[in-house]
DNA sequence: ATTCACTCTTGATAAATATCAAGCGGTGCG
DNA sequence: CGCACCGCTTGATATTTATCAAGAGTGAAT
């Protein structure tokens, strides 16, 4: 692990929670990973071998069908930490990983995980707040794929990623669109299509940069909910 | 609380997890209470005042729309904790809660609960492990709404409800059909149809009752993971 | 037993989304 | 420059699922 490598460690929500005592058990035979854009960092079934905690660069979590179809499940970006789960049960991993953006990640064996999560009363208490927050992202995938038509989806979708003003804003989508129109439950072309949609709503697109001429006309059409 | 209430609380994973001492500090101050079918626990928005476990009984968590529309997420059935998650991160709740069958609950306040995660090392490792099963739980349900048809799906949850057997079986399914629709994100006409389609595949229905001549050819027909 | 209120099923039709097939506009490269 | 490739869009069509509208069971109350 490199001094860079622990400067970015430091600024992770997760190095904020535990600490440096905390932090330093757990890396102390973690190995730091460069990962192109492309790789795949584990398979659907696989053992858990690892916790993976992302320092620089994307990562997403594909799952795929028994047909070969495959969809992405969520982004993980930097600063965050994934697949504690199957991990934290010693279970079969029921997701892929791909990286998206070239990354630098930072791996501890699972074993090392479980084993601190047992006796470091304060990563346990992070990992509940961190599994916490998760449970409620996928909690609200689940209500916008169940309820949501897949134009209001992308709207709900891009009024994640701005600040909850009203008036107009501006955002660059970090993937490209075969992934999110993946990540949104729906082929690119619907995707597209979603997009022409929202443009009498004041939404224009050109590439990954995206226009938002009234925050408040995109919420109301989808009826997004501020609970997050 | 009552002595058996008490009884059926030794009989949760929760106690079997943290013992004696840790659930009578949680419960010193919890009410027990006995909610009829069709009670609403608590509203989606609300802020989340209670950790609820249930000692006998159904509870689903509802998701409304916009328009009125709303789907079932999750059943939680007898000795199961929920909602941790909003009371946890005390933010407001992204999901209803109604009985969906005669039950008994006991209600932890949230600060209670709160305030024990933090200072009980034993509680936040179970925390841990529950939180990390529902993820799968979530993660499982998502992939079915975004890779299998519908037939595909009912066959998947009726193969959760069954031991990991390859011959024939049966099972009781615990809710009404409208409610199971809302479960496997369809309506219940389309339900209806595709328990008609599993027939061919020797899955017949007769009320609540379900019996499944080949849980191989099951498996088979929706590509079922053993992925648990 | 009769009726009423249900839930569940079935059929016909409509709406949403996927699939298939071009076409367009860049970008890298011989 | 010209060519192929890639990501995205657009159009035409097919498939899936929802919606609307009857019926057919089922069970409880009278």
């Amino acid at each position: 692990m490199r001094p860079s490598d622990y400067e970015l460690l430091k600024l992770t929500p997760l190095y904020a929670a535990v600490g440096k005592d905390s932090i330093d058990r757990l890396i102390r035979d973690a190995i730091v990973q460069a990962a192109p854009k492309g790789a795949v960092l584990f398979e659907e079934g696989d053992e858990a071998q690892f916790v993976y905690v992302i320092l620089a660069g994307q990562v997403g979590l594909v799952a795929g069908g028994s047909g070969g179809a495959a969809t992405l499940i969520e982004f993980f970006n930097a600063g965050e930490i994934f697949v504690a789960p199957a991990a934290i049960l010693n279970l079969r991993l029921l997701v892929s990983a791909r990286v998206t953006h070239d990354a630098r990640i930072v791996m501890i064996a699972a074993e090392t995980f479980r084993h601190a999560v047992a006796h470091d009363h304060a990563l346990a208490v992070a990992m509940v707040a961190v599994l916490a927050k998760h449970w409620r992202l996928l909690i609200r995938q689940i209500k916008d794929l169940k309820l949501r038509s897949t134009a209001e989806r992308l709207a709900a979708y891009l009024l994640t990623l701005i600040p909850a003003t009203g008036g107009p804003a501006t955002l660059k989508l970090a993937e490209e669109r075969k992934l999110l129109a993946g990540r949104l439950g729906m082929t690119p072309e619907t995707l597209s299509r979603a997009f022409v949609q929202l443009r009498k709503l004041g939404v224009s697109s050109r590439g990954r940069q995206v226009q938002i001429a009234s925050v408040r006309q995109l919420r109301d059409f989808c009826g997004f909910d501020d609970l997050v």
